[in-house]
DNA sequence: TCTGGGGTCCTAGGACCC
DNA sequence: TCTGGGGTCCTAGGACCC
């Protein structure tokens, strides 16, 4: 808006960044209130390791990405509540989260299946906290998500005012960090392993530096922070300064890549084997790109042996397809073509996965003089089989190539899982 | 015995060209 | 014996996120 003297005044920004805590285990939590209070955790694919803990289950030690086997003992003492991942009810739940959240402004941004940032830039008239409040009751109410609300000046920040919201009893899930006063205390809270955008290798060169916490951090020499960092590190001083430097996204950009890739419950040797899991990742990974109306230039096929042994060699072929394609049929011929060349005989693998990049809209296809495949009728094909596993559940129709036993082992387990209570098809596709 | 999946961004280094 | 220098493009891999 114009100030008195002219000139285009430039709003200083604010965003709340919302969390959902303890998500998985808080959706489980809304259709099984007894659950409340309990210690009580959510298991990766194929029940392999902790990925989501109740508050409770924290207090007992478990680790995030905690193998599962290893907790047994300690889950038996304490009466753990377990679940196996459950996500087309996380992903349901999500969306009426993200749906409560959008009353609140008319800026937002999806971060995650847990997170959304707000800009509230508009409501500096109003008290943050206050609003922030509203909000955390809205959705707890709406949803049965509690949720922690925090506020500042940058995501940075905001992402910090929402560590201290959760753990501090005193701001009770809502903490404004917009103005400048509290700032540095929080940041001395707050321990530089913590930081958004800090892991395990940058904490550890930041603590041999002896830069220990975010206040630290933010006052650290750029050109150290630079030379090791790069302009990741230095966004992020700026950041933890009050220079926003990760703008609101609103609408995220086209996906560059989409990947299809699962854990096999034990090794596999076998080609026949190796040959229907990469067919269903290539049948999943298709279906999306239908959904994104976008077709894939690049293909690739990889194979990975047992990562927690020490000799773990890692096999990937790329392919660069004639056509850019999202046809399945022929995606999948292409997989199994590039997975024969880097399958070893007598190697025992443990995850295989495809990954098609470069992505462009699938209209606007240059046609190909030489092409062997029809698109107009394969693509009439897919719409019917999108259309009728969309109505009917995935996996009615499915190709050949994915193979049809009921008890594949390269396919992922739930045993532990609870229902789909949202949402239509309690039933679960081969590949999720 | 058993230890997830899906992304993005950035950088270094090689190939290639002029 | 000595063996440019810069730009671009691509790929692999690291680091990080939830």
């Amino acid at each position: 808006m114009p100030s008195e003297n002219g000139r285009i005044e430039k709003r200083m920004p604010v965003f709340a960044l919302v969390d959902c805590n303890n998500f998985y285990v808080s959706c489980e939590r809304v259709f099984n209130p007894g659950l409340t209070g309990k210690p009580v955790i959510v298991l990766s694919n194929n029940d392999g390791c902790a990925v989501a803990r109740s508050n409770e289950a924290k207090a007992l030690g478990i680790r995030m990405g905690q193998p599962a086997f290893q907790l047994k003992k300690l889950m038996a003492k304490h009466q753990v509540a377990v679940y196996s991942s459950n996500y087309a009810l996380y992903g349901d739940m999500s969306q009426r989260v993200m749906r409560t959240l959008m009353q609140f402004t008319p800026r937002m941004e999806i971060y995650s299946i847990d997170e959304a940032f707000l800009d509230l830039t508009a409501f500096n008239r109003v008290d943050l906290a206050e609003y922030g409040r509203k909000i955390k009751q809205t959705v707890e109410q709406w949803t049965g998500i509690p949720i922690s609300v925090g506020i500042a000046g940058t995501k940075t920040l905001a992402k910090i005012a929402n560590r201290l919201a959760k753990k501090s009893t005193k701001a009770d899930g809502v903490l404004d960090l917009s103005a400048a006063k509290y700032q540095a205390q929080a940041l001395a809270a707050v321990a530089v392993g913590d930081v958004w955008g800090i892991g395990a290798k940058s904490a550890a060169f930041l603590l041999a530096n002896g830069i220990g916490n975010a206040l630290q951090l933010r006052d650290a020499d750029r050109v150290l922070i630079g030379k090791k960092m790069g302009i990741t590190g230095l966004k992020l001083l700026d950041e933890l300064n009050g220079v926003s430097r990760y703008p609101l996204e609103q609408s995220p950009p086209r996906k560059r890549s989409l990947g299809v890739s699962r854990t096999f419950r034990r090794e596999i040797f076998s080609l026949a084997e190796l040959s229907e899991a990469v067919s269903a990742y290539i049948s999943a990974g298709a279906e999306k790109l239908r959904a994104e109306k976008a077709v894939a230039g690049v293909l690739m096929v990889y194979l990975m042996t047992n990562r927690f042994k020490d000799y773990s060699p890692y096999h990937s072929t790329t392919i660069n397809l004639p056509v850019p394609s999202n046809y399945t049929a022929e995606l999948i011929a292409y997989a199994k073509k590039g997975l024969r060349e880097i399958y070893r005989q007598g190697q025992g693998y443990k995850k295989a996965g495809i990954l098609l990049s470069d992505l462009r809209p699938e209209t606007g296809v240059q046609a190909a003089f030489f092409d062997e495949i029809d698109r107009d009728k394969a693509g009439g094909l897919m719409r019917v089989l999108d259309l009728i596993n969309g109505t009917m559940g995935s996996g009615t129709i499915r190709y050949g190539a994915v193979g049809l036993s009921r008890d594949q082992s390269w396919k992922t387990v739930f045993n532990l899982r609870s229902r789909a209570y949202t949402t239509k098809w309690g039933e679960l596709p081969e590949v999720e």
